[in-house]
DNA sequence: CTGAAAGCGCTTACAG
DNA sequence: CTGAAAGCGCTTACAG
């Protein structure tokens, strides 16, 4: 391994010098810049990190909570696996390297243990485990952090704009033609928007046209997963057969949803239209294909860490940002004739 | 944040003392290893890694390559995510951090660069460019080095045991009764032993029953991915419609191959049997259920894992461990019954 | 524009 | 069993 002493030795000038010119700080004669820059070249040399840590409080590293317990999937989650690829991207082109933040080490160290522990500079929370209680004190650790789901009281908030799309699922059922609209949800957690906020929306707009939602038509799965889903939905048929359509909360929940109904014999679209929620990668594989909101992962990853890079530069950062939602419209969801539509 | 000497001067001992403690070694009385440690704990101190990462060369850090360009999918890859999240806890329980390598650095560092930076300890490949040429010299970079798909030559590889899956494909398909049957393939590269090594153990289970394997039914799609499938088994199809049984090298490309045949009115599996690999998490989604081998990522995670770690305490590794596959029987195999089965 | 000195927080021989 | 000294590789004021 070599050093930059190494390099004051084969060029003549002192360490302090080799830094500065590495680096492009301080003053310095282009001549004597290119003369290190091209040894350090020649030599092939690769600061040292650690050093470099230690002596700057700058380990350039952005801590990540990821959990992967319970229904939390790590790096399976259909959602936040896209998500954090461009948000390592981003965070890489800047110079900074991921790492993950786990209770693992000595008898269960802290998330804000291991930061100090690495020195971490900032923190992505994607997907902590629910009720937390390290999560409220996370705002005040003195790290920079954001969030790309749970509210966290003091951390900023990327997120997809569950509200509106909730009022555009609603939207699209009515233009379509349908009026008995049941919601599939997902546990309402106060610090979780996702659920409570597409439903929101979702009654607001209903109700915009006039009617009122009639709460036995609100359906609340256990969980986020499959299962939940063909359950929740066997629930909700069977205690409103009369639905002619159902907007689900998530894709995996659809999935399960899709599957009962077919189970028993229904048809998707024909008796009953779904939309869903994600575009979760593998709903071209399903037939029929799920209509659903597509969250713009990328584009979620992207604010996430420019909000976060600002926040390392000293910048306050906004309480939260708000990120729309595509429909993407495949062959879940039935259109009435202009009869049928007017009929309701 | 609190050093070793903040507890120096708190118990009247030296830092190289308060360090003995902290790390147990070293010899030290009882006594004082208690009050250091319960001063340690009183004060919340935290171990600075950058220091000790710079004094002792030992970063406890394990650089991951996992790329998202192309068909990589980085962390949306249907098997490498699960992979980690298991890799990821055992790492975490020996003491050791995950860190990805990049080249995104500086106008493109390298990976052995991007290691030299971050004093990585041991490396984990799962998913490099293809035909990267900077594979071929990580074998001796002096940085153990562990792979868990790709062969790199110098480099041990735990990875699932293809061939043998291969002839059970071959064997579930004969035992059911088929014997035109389909190999649906992906590009055959020499150091990626996935789709290789499969179609061996295929053909020469096949050609172990006295027939011999006509490479019209082999057609390789040209990735990795759904679309290519349905394209490839179009050809396949179009070539051969004689076919009773296809077996395909993986999930996502079975799924575009169902996609085609439901799409030109065939029914799976009455009229064609596929067998796919992977056993890919949403697999149960789609109807009908897809017969497929599980590769069994915890299992790979641990041993590779496990090697890597050995590596690192200066033991010597194998060239390829391999791990088994498991069978699992869902609804995409037709059986024919047994005068069907005697008529091949 | 360049360099000598000191320090970042920890550990490693080596004394005692 | 405990501590003084030196070092890991880099950077930051401060002189000159």
């Amino acid at each position: 391994m070599i050093t930059i002493y190494d390099l004051a030795k084969q060029t003549g000038f002192s360490a302090p010098t080799i830094s500065k010119a590495l680096n492009g700080n301080g003053k310095l004669s282009e001549e004597t810049r290119q003369t290190i820059l091209e040894a350090a070249k020649k030599a092939g040399y690769t600061a040292n990190m650690a050093a470099k840590s230690l002596s700057t409080k700058h380990s350039r590293l952005i801590g990540v909570i990821l959990e992967d317990v319970a229904m939390k999937r790590g790096f399976e989650h259909p959602l936040f696996g896209g998500l954090l690829n461009k948000f390592r991207n981003e965070i890489e082109m800047a110079g900074y390297d991921l790492l993950f933040l786990s209770k693992h080490f000595n008898e269960g160290m802290s998330y804000i243990d291991h930061c100090r522990y690495r020195d971490v500079e900032g923190i992505l929370v994607v997907n902590p485990i629910d009720d937390d209680e390290e999560m409220k004190s996370l705002g005040d650790c003195g790290i920079p952090c954001v969030s790309t789901n749970e509210f966290i009281p003091g951390v900023c908030t990327v997120v997809s704009d569950n509200e509106t799309a909730g009022k555009m699922a609603a939207q699209v059922f009515f233009e379509a033609g349908h009026s008995k609209i049941g919601f599939l949800g997902a546990p309402f957690r106060e610090n979780s928007p996702a659920a409570i906020e597409r439903f929101k929306g979702f009654k607001a707009e209903y109700e915009s046209y006039g009617l009122e939602f009639d709460e036995r038509y609100l359906e609340i799965c256990n969980a986020w997963w499959n299962q939940a889903g063909y359950e929740g939905m066997k629930k909700l048929y069977e205690r409103c057969p009369d639905i002619t359509a159902v907007f689900v909360v998530c894709d995996a929940l659809a999935f399960g949803a899709m599957k009962y109904l077919l189970e028993i014999g229904k048809s998707i679209p024909d008796d009953i239209s779904i939309i869903g929620f994600d575009d979760d990668t593998t709903v071209l594989r399903a037939a029929p294909t799920l209509s659903t909101f597509r969250q713009d992962r990328d584009r979620i990853a992207q604010l996430a860490s420019e909000v976060l890079l600002q926040e390392i530069a000293g910048m306050p950062a906004p309480q939260v940002v708000r990120v729309p939602v595509q429909y993407i419209n495949r062959s879940s969801v039935r259109r009435f004739n202009r009869v049928s539509a007017m009929a309701f």
